[in-house]
DNA sequence: TGTACATCAGTGAACGCGCGTTCACTGATGTAC
DNA sequence: TGTACATCAGTGAACGCGCGTTCACTGATGTAC
């Protein structure tokens, strides 16, 4: 990484050095205080203290930078799901239980990366690493739920996938309903964390999860 | 309603006489198409073949047609809804099924009253009539849950509410993901309406629904 | 039943604004010899 | 080690465009008498 030397009135010398990343993080800002279609690629290119012209040498148009937002922004969810996963320790349940509560608090502490993740309108396939980068996050989702399918009763189960999908949706419903970020986010008479993990017992309750 | 007469080519005379709908109806087309984004005042009037300053007769801003928008979405939606429950007959359990089938195919059917119902940006309680109309629709899924958890049994049963509000969170969940009309819609290994039923049936049976 | 008048729901021209995008350019950096 | 040169990453001016909004206006409609 190369960082310019600073000129005499504290401004940064000809090259930024730094653009797609002070880009990305204007499109944060702009996206968090506007939402998602009040983020313009002259608004990035002025915040990051730039002539509306340098965005072009690093992103396409406003999509393709939008998506890299997204890009990073599973990437760092991904993170997030790990860590709260932790290998399943000390027990899968509390585990478990902890990926949704991640869930939850990346809601509502990265509203701008979620709006840009799940209802910026990008097509999810826009670029190969996108949905990589989303298939990674859900691939956490889905090596807890493998565990925890294992010490199901085997009669009946259903896939391992399923169960991670089911998991995902209850998540992203409750995420998206009642505990994003903005100015969207609807009441709801007990905390969403509280409301995700009721959901979350009943539902593996309903699997006989800790059966005999 | 008065409808104006038609000049003589076909046009309407000066008093459009259906400009609200018209405005609703244009807003729901760019919606469609564009994303609750792109679409614009001026836009919604072009295509209701309307000067620019007409709109202005009828909704103080973009926000105020678009809150319309959800609003009327809302108005729809609690119907399907309800005409999904159908007073809970031939069996309450098929009747919760059919509910959330009927959240699907809105999402599916109704990308655009979808968008701006859920995915506007839009404040939740902008109006009065918004919030009201929001209030409609999962009230009647509330009532549906109240029948399924008086079949319950007594010990341990959570809240009706609590559970209205899982099957909702649900749904909404693998709606936006899942089974939506747009562009941002993601792949799935099954139908979402599958995958819901299989969510609601193992969650029902958490609860003990069914148990003698 | 006619008529005068108030009100309603439009027009269309105008404005300032910010956006996206292009263009020839230039300062800074990296590298071949 | 110095120098020439290629390339990279910016500038800044310019353009056409559509948007939101205001304004004085006017045609159509409703109503009081």
């Amino acid at each position: 990484m190369r960082w310019s030397s600073h000129g005499p009135k504290g401004r940064r010398s000809y090259h930024h050095g730094n653009l797609r990343e002070a880009l990305i993080e204007a499109a944060l800002e702009l996206i968090a205080s506007k939402g998602p279609a009040g983020f313009t690629f002259a608004e990035a290119a002025r915040s990051a203290g730039v002539s509306p012209a340098a965005p072009y040498r690093h992103y396409r148009d406003r999509d393709a930078l939008l998506g890299d937002v997204a890009q990073r922004g599973f990437e760092r969810f991904t993170a997030d799901l790990e860590t709260a996963w932790n290998g399943g320790k000390p027990d899968p349940l509390a585990a478990f239980k902890r990926i949704g509560h991640a869930y939850l608090a990346f809601a509502r502490n990265e509203p701008a990366f979620y709006a840009a993740m799940f209802e910026s309108g990008l097509p999810p396939d826009i670029s190969a690493e996108l949905v990589r980068a989303a298939d990674d996050a859900f691939a956490v989702l889905h090596r807890a739920s493998e565990v925890i399918w294992a010490a199901l009763p085997q009669k009946g189960r259903p896939p391992a996938k399923m169960i991670s999908l089911h998991v995902w949706a209850l998540s992203h419903g409750i995420a998206s309903l009642f505990a994003r970020g903005d100015a969207a986010r609807r009441k709801l008479p007990m905390t969403p964390e509280d409301l995700l993990e009721a959901g979350i017992l009943v539902y593996l309750r309903g699997l006989g999860y800790g059966e005999a």
